[in-house]
DNA sequence: TTGAAAGCGCTAACAA
DNA sequence: TTGTTAGCGCTTTCAA
């Protein structure tokens, strides 16, 4: 079969126009589906086309079109093995995203803060997966002047949409949980200087005290096992009395369970543990873990639709969703 | 602070020019950090750029430039929850892939072949995830006349750079963790027609042959959990005897487990299991799995590498990755 | 059903 | 050190 040669410079439009005698608007539209070009015309430019490895150029269409097709996802680091089960953002979120742009023919062009600054790519508007500790990166993706939502907490700040899941409802239910176990002193572990986990810390704490339970002690955490870990470990070295414990993660659960057993308390007998996530991990690992599961596909897909809605001059709301609790072992 | 309304029409270059009494020329000099611009007037037209709110049109220099400083990353699916311990891609290989290009400046869209087909994204070189089954991937990429580089088998195909573990090898080293601890009859599930798998199963049979041993039986399998249940109990209802079982990737694993389980073998008393991607679960599971280690950090980076040497006109070479054995419990 | 002209917003090349 | 000219390759608009 014969291709043109990968070094060859590519054929422009107007090239392929000349090569088909007609004019480049009659390939423009013959390649672009346009109905007013006559059905053989059509078929012979796209033979044409096919036959000479006529690519278009999509910088010039996006240039022309002011329009890129494209959305940018901004995400605080880049992935990688070990945080795979840590981070707060995972996989799955971008799954969703990536579905919804996909059967919208959106592309999605993934990028970092510092690399969104420094080499801003080309795109119609953005999603920021994640608000951080301050809020440089909302007003960082703010200043780029074009639309943008952000996954996180809804903070009642009508300046941006956002979309996340309903943290303080998780908060609750986890504190449901343990007391639903006969649990009366509950520590939290986890960062809450992010607003998502204070909002995840607040529910937890104000369903404590509606039962007239305590809060035993907070200890901060990365999103960890190490974390969690070592968080542990400083509660218990503090003297902090406690049989239930809320994690804010699955990996920091898991930290707090490993630190629990290493100090001689049993899981679930002596302390109960709840993490947050439902973390691939979280069912494997001994003993399963209880967790409160996000629906992270639906709130990938929400924010791609809302993002669209927004380049097309729509004006979407806000959104919380739902969590729900599973029950495991720990 | 006042900021530019979020739906004025952007400023461009030439009207920012005007404000600043200069030519465009001089705008984008400065902006781009040209040295030959004098100090002060550099500084005078960042600050009305400031002012003014001024955001390049990345579109525009794309064109101008003939280059995106994008690069396409082409997977087989998208990613969902339920895959992540599952894919032969994870996460980690596009955290391997964004480090490297983000450090050079470069940015990272995320598609799908028939996305990629429908509407391609302006880019200057493709990542293409995986050979797939059959070869209609590889063949997609080429067509669109641009760099590329494939994750995968190396196949000694000239016509493409491919960057891959080195699967034989993973095979061999399955066999030989199976044969040092007294296994003579090794069964194999996984899904053979991937190029990677099939070289898995090759070194792996190759292995066991010089050691005497027997390949008691394959059954194929989707890179789940469930696949692996189902192909195990195929394994055993067609009366195969072994004692050691290799299987493609961990999910798989960890369903063969579940099934001897269920089938009253122990494990790996009665039978040893080994899986494959040193997956983050492998070693939360219940007995912790044994597993090979693919490096896909490293595996990225050489990726985006060679990716971007392409498209600065050399010509990389193919590059094949040393993989270990994590022996654990089962 | 097709074509000609114009220009999207930027920067390379050359000139001053 | 700055400016002028000339496009990058496509699609919108208007005309035929």
């Amino acid at each position: 079969m014969s291709r043109p040669k990968p070094d060859s410079p590519r054929i422009t439009m107007e090239e392929l126009a000349k090569a088909a005698g007609v004019s480049k608007m009659t390939v423009s539209r013959a390649l672009s589906g346009h109905p007013l070009v006559k059905d053989s015309t059509r078929e012979r430019i796209r033979q044409l086309a096919e036959a000479h490895g006529f690519r278009i150029n999509v910088a010039a269409r996006n240039l022309r079109q002011r329009s890129t097709r494209t959305i940018g996802v901004v995400i605080e680091m880049t992935p990688s093995h070990d945080r795979s089960m840590s981070e707060p953002y995972p996989l799955s979120l971008l799954g969703g995203i990536m579905q919804e742009l996909t059967s919208n023919a959106y592309n999605m062009v993934l990028t970092t803060l510092p690399l969104f600054v420094a080499s801003p790519p080309a795109v119609d508007g953005l999603i920021l997966l994640g608000q951080g500790v301050n809020e440089d990166a909302v007003e960082t993706v703010q200043r780029a002047g074009m639309p943008y939502v952000i996954w996180g907490s809804v903070d009642g700040n009508e300046d941006h949409i956002t979309v996340g899941s309903d943290n303080v409802a998780g908060g609750r239910l986890a504190a449901d949980h343990l007391l639903a176990r006969g649990r009366r002193a509950c520590a939290f572990v986890g960062d809450a200087t992010h607003l998502e986990i204070a909002d995840r810390l607040r529910g937890f704490q104000e369903r404590l005290a509606e039962a007239g339970a305590d809060l035993a002690g907070t200890a901060p955490s990365p999103f960890t096992r190490e974390g969690g870990y070592q968080a542990a470990r400083a509660l218990l070295a503090e003297g902090s009395r406690f049989d239930g414990v809320f994690a804010a993660s699955d990996a920091i659960a898991m930290g707090v369970i490993a630190a629990l057993r290493d100090a001689g308390r049993a899981v679930p007998d002596d302390v109960a543990v709840i993490g947050f996530d439902d973390a691939p991990g979280a069912a494997l690992f001994t003993p399963a873990v209880s967790s409160i599961r996000q629906d992270w596909d639906r709130g990938g897909k929400l924010l791609a639709q809302k993002i669209l809605a927004l380049t097309k001059g729509a004006r979407p709301d806000s959104e919380s969703l739902p969590v729900e609790v599973k029950p495991r072992k720990s």
